[in-house]
DNA sequence: AATTAAACATACAGATCAGTCTATTTACGG
DNA sequence: CCGTAAATAGACTGATCTGTATGTTTAATT
């Protein structure tokens, strides 16, 4: 268990990068973060004050590896309309890869109490920022149809997960595809 | 704390059904609920053998109660596209009602684990009536649009909850609405 | 080689969890 | 009025939880 490859502290973010969004976080211990990683408590406790905290940065990191992930579909395409559609592409990705475990901001946001405002700020950053991808895409001024987007998006990830199927995601890509079809977007 | 009005067994439901949608499932013990419905925890064992048992009740509780309060708002309405938008009227209200809440089934499927399949068919059967329900008013044969309006409508749930607002409900009751014109729905 | 800090193992505290058990009291139907 | 079942209070088990404290070992730097 000696000469780990990486250090410690990234250790234990991906030991609960991985637990948290595949068991939940409430249903994640301490205990069971520092075994996988094969850390001492101590040092969790050296990096991390605290659970919260470590869940703060398993946002953080989740965020931007989720980003990345979606911008090697969507980047190469050239047209806003292809670019959408990649993302839909991406979404049955990360379905097939991650076992239909659904968005790890949402399934988080069932969890914390209304009064955790640290960790909704996160959540609410994170789908911001989404939000802001699609419309930076189609260049919303005048008409709203990024939200619409981003709205058949987020139910494509929830209900591919409820239904452990890729259903939805299909559904939405084609209700999305034809909705471009209607507005004349490229 | 004698004589109460209602049954232990209903005292019992009636509180989980309010703490398990507040709070959510792991983080409502079995002692708050039967210190809040004043009921022995004997009392709560005899009724329910486990928490797992009482998750079920709550949901079967919480599937009766919600359909019930939605057919209030859909059955006033005659024609089909009345009665859609009248649905997104109902989110609106339970929004105000229950503090943007989100919805119990897909905040519980956030937290339990993935070989609970007891817990998974009961939140599926629930979505499943959902999606009829909206395939039964609009009648869909050819078209498929009774799952856009479907998928519209969850995210416009858990958007709500997310952004603790009403403009997703607003957006997608628009949405539907816009739909409905270009498909020539009465 | 000595210093320093990081990482280690592990015991422990204090709280809470689901669930069991014992024993007593209440309430109701025949 | 008596017997039975429901409901009560509350102690208890054993497990698990987050977080702290103690002391040792490793590893890198000067």
């Amino acid at each position: 268990m000696k000469h780990h490859p990486i250090v410690p502290r990234e250790r234990i973010l991906d030991t609960a990068l991985r637990l948290f969004h595949a068991q939940g976080y409430n249903a994640t211990g301490i205990n069971q973060i520092i075994s996988e990683a094969g850390v001492a408590k101590a040092s969790l406790y050296l990096h991390f004050k605290s659970k919260e905290e470590l869940g703060i940065e398993y946002l953080n990191a989740r965020h931007d590896l989720w980003f990345t992930q979606l911008r090697l579909f969507t980047d190469a395409e050239k047209k806003p309309r292809k670019k959408i559609l990649a993302a839909f592409d991406f979404l049955t990705h990360i379905n097939e890869n991650e076992n239909f475990r659904g968005c790890s901001f949402l399934n988080l946001l069932s969890e914390i109490q209304p009064d955790n405002f640290v960790l909704l700020a996160s959540i609410q950053t994170h789908k911001q920022e989404l939000r802001q991808f699609f419309a930076d895409i189609l260049e919303d001024q005048k008409n709203d149809i990024s939200d619409i987007v981003y709205m058949l998006f987020e139910s494509a990830i929830t209900e591919s997960q409820l239904f452990k199927s890729q259903w939805p995601v299909e559904k939405a890509q084609q209700a999305v595809s034809d909705l471009f079809k209607l507005k004349y977007i490229k």
